[in-house]
DNA sequence: TGTTTTGTTCGACTAATGTCTAATGAAACA
DNA sequence: TGTTTCATTAGACATTAGTCGAACAAAACA
């Protein structure tokens, strides 16, 4: 009986994967999620897990730092990317940092049922077209390091951070006080190794897997 | 005689165009440019400019925003875009954004030749593999405008700031005052619709064409 | 040539940001 | 059970960021 955590905030999509993971076997598990904090909760709720199947694009996630942060508070939990991003670079980025192989939304059924099935095994999956691996350089390694270092309550601040918030509009959100954001942002600021909330936002942008999209301001 | 502005920080890169460029016409002016710097001093040196061949890539330059601030400038001068970048989307960005076309930088020497023609004849040029047009956003557009909009001054100034500078350092470098460089955050701000250099920085880096890089900091 | 507009510059003032120190409480551990 | 470690919380203080008003010069314009 494995137990999967299907994470993503398209439903539709969501209901295929579930579909799928149905199939594959018929007293699966499965619990999902359609945004970060939900899925934060869905993990301590579900220790037990054996897969996690993780869209890099829900509400709180920012490209491969969410990515980073699931490791960093679970190490040993499986985790298999799941985005409709088609470019090899980022399906190799996708391992390099810790998951278990990436599946492009665009995929067929039985290519699905093979990637979660040599995720289960504990193998490393990736679509034939990922190409050469182009390895990340050591700033990114680090940055994503700081990253997985990060508390649950530090990274919900981090992306805040990055919806481009004033101290002042977080801490009204997460109900403390204006000091605390600002003792949350220097210890960010240490484990990222940047020295200002601009720096950060450099930081973290160069990890996002989309360039082109809409200005959410 | 057809006169030409090459601007890439690659010298190997930027010889070989102006080999091409020989090619076509023996009679051609070319001037090299390697840093946006250089690039707004040949500008409006050479007024005359027939094209200009731009790599969003160099010092100074933040993907479109380099192509944004350029057709700022100079609105009617035409500008082929240069690029590494091999994605659909980025080359019909370019088109949209105002340049007569996109030249990958893997393009044969006749591919090079046939993209520079049809720039000079005013048409649009762009490769077989472009795909299918997905417009911009119309925020993407207005974010556009601002840039377009924005001074030399401001332009340099913005441009320092997506390196995470403080506003004092960037005083020291353009050797003004402190108050100076806030006055230009203010009114950079405002063109580009936003309330704080956090902000600023988050809408450029949605022009950004390459993602997942080396972290410059 | 006189007027208007605009970019650049800056000082004064207000608001936001960041660091340091420290208290509290919970989890890990001996 | 007592100890240690660490996340979370904040207040006090110092620094940085941002707005407003205004002077000055250069360019555009009538």
């Amino acid at each position: 009986m494995p137990k999967f955590i299907v994470a993503d905030d398209h439903p539709l999509f969501r209901n295929a994967i579930c579909q799928v993971l149905q199939t594959l076997d018929e007293t699966s598990d499965i619990v999902e999620a359609q945004d970060m904090a939900s899925l934060q909760i869905k993990l301590t709720d579900h220790p037990d897990t054996d897969l996690v199947l993780l869209d890099l694009h829900m509400p709180g996630a920012h490209g491969f730092s969410a990515l980073a942060y699931v490791k960093g508070q679970f190490p040993e939990l499986p985790v298999l990317v799941v985005s409709a991003n088609e470019r090899p670079e980022i399906m190799q980025r996708a391992v390099e940092f810790g998951a278990k192989g990436f599946l492009p939304k665009s995929s067929g059924i039985e290519t699905i049922q093979t990637a979660i099935q040599s995720a289960l095994q504990g193998a490393i999956w990736l679509p034939d077209h990922a190409g050469v691996p182009t390895p990340a350089s050591e700033d990114e390694h680090k940055l994503m390091e700081g990253i997985t270092s990060l508390t649950p309550q530090q990274y919900l601040v981090l992306t805040m951070l990055a919806e481009g918030l004033l101290n002042k509009q977080i801490a009204y959100e997460l109900d403390v006080t204006e000091a605390t954001i600002k003792a949350h942002m220097t210890a960010i600021f240490r484990k990222l190794s940047v020295r200002s909330r601009t720096q950060a936002v450099l930081a973290i942008s160069k990890l996002n897997l989309e360039p082109p999209e809409s200005v959410t301001t």
